[in-house]
RNA sequence: GCGCGGGUGGCUUAGUCGGUUAGAGCACCCGGCUGAUAACCGGGAGGUCGCAGGUUCAAGUCCUGCCUCGCGCACCA
């Protein structure tokens, strides 16, 4: 091991761009890993992130906690390979393209040729490779980019392809009609997942209608929020059960009637009954009540009569039932359109309702549906369906004098809207295919138990809830760029799925044998479109196959990485066999729907297995303002502001010491600052006082040795409290709970490592001579430093790496976790932590609980003493004759450290209680209240006011004392001791082996013109050595001093002797009663004036 | 609308089984200490624990309702 060689000053980033290089030229990432080669395999999946946005600040945090783990299981004796991925297909992707080719709708990608559009797709998809791959190196999130898997290599949509064929042949891959969210704009329509992305809130007019019965004179009434749908009503859904009324208008509508439609006296109308007054804005007679079951049959006059045939159908135009009709809104009467709506679709299918469309794939009325519509996107026509509806006697004449409508309404509500290009959705029943989740929904709901969620919510609420509300799949688009749905059909619906490279080549054969001209299939045939469209098939009875012209949800795509990464299962399969499912997956919450579920979703049906074991699930980042962080409000933190200030140490503890890892981070610039300042600078002053006095005294831990049972008590201490610190530490990880281990390691650096051991131990080691003294506190510096170290490693790599190399010669990330290391043994698992193995493998300090307490004990009472000064108005450098201690334990062994602390002469201990003590008691009111019911606060009070406590007390030991009519037993009190008044004394509380106890430090405040010179000894002494400071000395540098002082107390000669040895001064001059030269600094304490010089 | 998670000094947060004085850090003020670092120590100011009810001897903590923020679901006709 190298030799210990002084610290310097601290630059994070310095320290951390050379780290980098070390690591480089070390490969420090796959070394980390060949060195748990033979350990039990820990099983992490990366989630792959698209490279054509740019990385931010959110993507370090998912990138930290992802490290942090695999580090940490590394540490632990695991195995733990990270192989990178990127997603590099689907809509963001080709809309992106789109914009910049000026490429707006799917024709014109068409025209400009699908072969280039996909080329350019390709290479758009690296744009921000290089700024990934820096800012991933630059945070040290150690993965694999080298050889990540790649959604768009043959070789992952082969694999892509085989799952989708095991699909098939299981029938869980279906073609079916169903109405989908479509976006005419892009041509596409969306499966749920990305449906959520674009709600927005929108008021539209809603419409009630009127349809006027056959054969009768009554109209019935319904309503709907999309009057575009009405052109394509073929029937009205009634529930069976829902109460019904037909009405008379009384009289004329008001003066205050709004917008368009009306209805004239006389006029028949029929709705639920629970909805008259929502609804109807005339009075009106009730002239019948019935079920909706009676209306069931009959006909009603279509709206607009040309836009649908309805051929052979005699269900049009007629009341259908249906008992998911409710009288929440509207008019209890549905208006149903087959093609624009799913319960409409599948009603009108079980119903045979006519299933024709009056809309075409651009979002146009199709010609023949009215002259004034035809041709026109139909989100542009509510105006005009609203002013055909309300002329007289309606759309085709035969209507109501007053009209079809009866009245409009503005109707405000969220409705789906294109995530990509902020279009409004249109359900709409299109061709489309499947997987069929639902028939596999226990399992899904029963791997997921399984899974170790964090936060357990997740899974259990949101997920869960997702899962039992689970709906078929449906991943295909109508684009261009992604992986191509593997299936060929012919005309007559004969079908074949192609599950990989050989079986197409197999098929083109077989097609070219049977006479069907087809282009070259070579084994590197790229498996895009168009060049898969490019292929025609024959099937086994000898007809044409086309490809079905759709490309997959790219969510598919990444829902396969478990496999394709290996390109499973034809590389021989043992590479997933090995590793599925997955031990820990981690990504940001938005995933629930995304990536954790398709994962789960794919795995389920392919390998009817789970795909990971566990989960973190992470909260969203956001602002200091905790205002979500996006791109449109210019409020995205670039985490190189970060790297090239406080460094990516700081960032990183920072983000996973401010909340827990599933909580929204509110991620605040000045939070990473305080943490570098407080966390990194404070370790790295604690590293330098260690090795700045290694280097000079040329200590070597290897070559001495100063048994732990041998050191004194605070060496001690601090290796127990660092005992304690890495269980709690290590747990809290195991819990998940990063934030609070690292707010205590934190607060164990800063608190108990700087503030206490180090300054406590600063005198030991400028002692020049070596002696035991020295060399334990050295070794127990390197001891705790070293295992810290290790502790902070998985969460902040580089600091600690650094000073790891310079005191043991060793990488960080190659030592081992010092609570154990049970992946490293025989037969572990990554399920299953072995308490035995991990045990025996720890490397911890012994714990002593007992010598932590006292320890606590032992700094109360030096920050009482400081409070007692205060009080007393004794300035601490005056020292005081004696301080006694009453009761607690022996604090011998701690005296020497104690007259440091509180500046006095000597301590004492005082036996007698009372002398300095008196006693207060306090009701337990756990113990008391059940006796003493509602005067438990009356009796409290008594107690605690109690005039003669010590009297009271001994009753009550003696058998129990009556207070208000309770008996008060002993464990009915708790007796608190404090200090009397009238003295200079504070008490403190510590918990001590299980016990309170109660110690009162009383400080003797008479003086004395030895206490007085002592002193002023000092105060000169700190005065001096300021000034030193300011002067930039050496530590080692000689002075000599000349002092004047006026109005002073004397300085005796032991004094003098200590100045000089304290400030090292070879020549000390003192004057009394003068100010001394101009020149001098000077000084005032207590009244005394002093001045002094320094050469 | 339904579900989940929040709301605690100016900011960030802790708060266990309900236990009577709600704890810390940052910032602020006063004092002290320092061959100790952007440090440290003591003290101070700053809180209707989102609001309103309820249960209880006792509520930040449990219950109900409401407000509010975030997320998810469904927005249906």
């Amino acid at each position: 091991m190298p030799r210990l060689s002084p610290a310097g000053e601290l630059d994070a980033v310095a320290l951390e761009t050379a780290l980098l290089e070390a690591w480089k030229s070390e490969d420090a990432f796959r070394t980390s890993i060949q060195r748990r080669e033979h350990g039990a395999p820990f099983i992490f999946l990366e989630g792959p992130p698209t490279a054509n946005g740019k990385p931010g600040i959110h993507h370090v945090v998912a990138r930290t906690y992802k490290d942090l783990v695999c580090r940490w299981k590394t540490m632990e004796g695991f195995k733990v390979e990270r192989k990178g991925g990127w997603d590099t297909h689907g809509l963001p992707v080709e809309i992106e393209v789109q914009k910049r080719l000026d490429l707006l709708s799917n024709e014109s990608i068409e025209e400009f040729g699908m072969d280039k559009f996909n080329q350019a797709c390709r290479e758009s998809v690296w744009t921000y490779e290089a700024a990934w791959r820096e800012m991933t190196e630059r945070m040290a999130y150690w993965v694999d980019l080298d050889n990540p898997y790649v959604t768009l290599h043959n070789d992952y949509i082969e694999s892509s392809w085989w799952a989708l064929k095991q699909m098939f042949d299981k029938g869980l891959l279906y073609r079916g009609h169903k109405v989908l969210p479509y976006c005419p704009q892009t041509g596409t329509s969306y499966s749920s997942h990305e449906v959520a992305l674009g709600y927005k809130e929108v008021k539209e007019p809603s419409v009630y209608v009127k349809f006027k019965l056959v054969g009768d004179s009554a109209s019935i009434l319904a309503w709907t929020t999309t009057p575009w749908t009405l052109p394509g009503n073929v029937g009205l859904a009634v529930g069976p059960e829902v109460t019904y009324v037909r009405c008379k208008v009384r009289e004329a509508a008001g003066e205050n009637w709004q917008g368009a439609g009306g209805a004239d006296v006389g006029e028949e109308l029929i709705l639920a009954k629970d909805l008259m007054k929502d609804v109807l804005r005339h009075h009106v007679d009730i002239m019948e009540e019935f079920p909706g079951s009676s209306l069931v049959g009959k006909g009603y006059e279509p709206l607009f009569p040309e836009a649908i045939d309805a051929g052979d159908s005699d269900s049009a135009w007629t009341v259908l039932e249906a008992d998911w009709v409710t009288t929440t809104d509207g008019t209890g009467v549905v208006h149903t359109a087959v093609m624009y709506g799913e319960d409409d679709y599948n009603l009108g299918m079980a119903a045979g309702l006519p299933a024709q469309h009056t809309v075409n794939m651009e979002g146009e009325f199709v010609a023949g549906t009215h002259p004034e519509l035809d041709g026109r996107y139909v989100k542009s026509c509510d105006e005009t369906i609203i002013a055909l509806l309300s002329s007289s006697k309606g759309t085709n004449g035969t209507g109501p004098e007053s009209g079809l409508l009866y009245r409009e309404k503005d109707y405000l509500h969220d409705y789906p809207h294109c995530w990509r290009t902020d279009h409004p959705l249109l359900y709409y029943a299109m061709d489309s295919w499947f997987v069929r989740m639902t028939a596999v929904k226990e399992k899904l709901l029963e791997f997921n138990d399984n899974v170790e969620w964090a936060p357990d919510w997740v899974g259990e609420g949101r997920f869960g809830e997702w899962l039992r509300n689970v709906k078929d799949w449906a991943i295909s688009r109508e684009r261009y760029w992604g992986t191509p749905l593997p299936v060929w059909r012919s005309a007559t619906g004969e079908m074949k799925c192609v599950g990989s490279i050989q079986e197409l080549q197999n098929e083109v054969a077989k097609a070219v044998a049977a006479g069907i001209e087809n282009p070259d299939c070579p084994d590197d045939v790229d498996l895009h479109r168009p060049v898969v469209d490019g292929f025609t098939l024959i099937s086994d009875t000898g007809e044409i196959m086309h490809r079905e012209p759709f490309v997959m949800d790219c969510w598919f795509d990444s829902g396969c990485a478990p496999f394709a990464q290996w390109h499973h299962p034809f590389d021989g399969g043992e590479r997933f066999n090995a590793s599925f499912p997955v031990d820990y997956i981690c990504e940001g919450v938005d995933q629930t729907r995304g990536w954790f579920y398709t994962l789960l979703a794919v795995s389920a049906t392919v390998f009817d297995s789970m795909a990971y074991k566990r989960c973190l699930s992470l909260g969203l980042i956001l602002d200091a303002e905790g205002k979500k962080m996006s791109k449109s409000r210019g409020n995205i933190v670039d985490p190189w502001d970060h790297f090239n200030r406080e460094g990516a140490d700081a960032t990183r503890w920072y983000m996973v010491t401010a909340g827990a890892p599933w909580n929204p981070l509110k991620f605040d610039s000045n939070g990473v600052r305080e943490t570098y300042a407080k966390m990194f600078l404070t370790f790295w002053n604690v590293y330098k006082f260690h090795v700045d006095y290694a280097a000079l005294d040329g200590f070597d831990p290897e070559e001495t040795d100063s048994p732990i049972e041998h050191r004194p008590a605070l060496d001690r201490w601090i290796l127990s409290k660092l005992h304690t610190v890495a269980q709690d530490y290590h747990q809290e990880f195991v819990n998940w709970n990063y934030h609070k281990a690292c707010r205590d390691l934190e607060e164990f650096v800063v608190n108990d490592v700087s503030n206490w051991y180090v300054r406590r131990s600063r005198r030991r080691l400028w002692d020049e001579a070596d002696s035991d003294d020295k060399l334990a506190c050295q070794h127990t510096l390197h001891e705790v430093l070293t295992l810290v170290c290790r502790l902070v490693a998985p969460i902040a790599p580089f600091m600690v790496d650094t000073v790891h190399r310079a005191l043991t010669g060793e990488s960080v990330h190659n030592a081992d976790w010092p609570v154990g290391t049970p992946g490293s043994l025989e037969g572990a698992t990554a399920d299953a932590w072995d308490e035995a193995a991990a045990a025996a493998t720890a490397t911890l300090p012994p714990q002593d609980v007992h010598l932590e307490g006292v320890m606590t004990l032992v700094r109360e009472l030096a920050e009482a003493g400081r409070r007692v000064r205060v009080d007393a108005g004794r300035r601490q450098r005056l020292p005081c004759a004696q301080g006694w201690l009453v009761a607690g334990p022996d604090l011998t062994p701690y005296h020497d450290l104690l007259c440091e602390e509180l500046n006095v002469e000597a301590i004492r201990i005082e036996d007698d209680l009372d002398r300095f003590q008196r006693i207060e008691l306090a009701p337990n009111f756990r113990a008391l209240a059940p006796k003493a019911r509602a005067e438990v606060n009356n009796v409290a009070k008594a107690i605690r006011e109690s005039e003669h406590p010590n009297a009271l007390l001994k009753d009550i030991e003696d058998g129990g004392a009556e207070v208000l009519g309770v008996l008060v037993e002993r464990s009915d009190v708790d007796v608190k001791r404090v200090e009397r008044e009238g003295f200079a004394a504070q008490t403190v509380e510590v918990e001590l082996d299980g016990e309170t106890v109660h110690v009162t430090l009383v400080l003797d405040m008479n003086d004395s013109p030895e206490l007085q010179s002592k002193g002023m000894a000092r105060d000169i002494t700190r005065r001096i050595q300021a000034k030193r400071k300011d002067l930039n000395l050496e530590m080692e540098a000689t002075v000599s001093l000349k002092i004047w002082l006026k109005e002073a107390p004397e300085i005796g000669e032991a004094d003098r002797t200590w100045i000089a040895h304290e400030t090292r001064a070879t020549a000390i001059e003192f004057h009394v009663d003068s100010d001394g030269p101009e020149h001098a600094e000077r000084f005032e304490v207590d009244g005394a004036r002093v001045a002094f010089t320094v050469e």
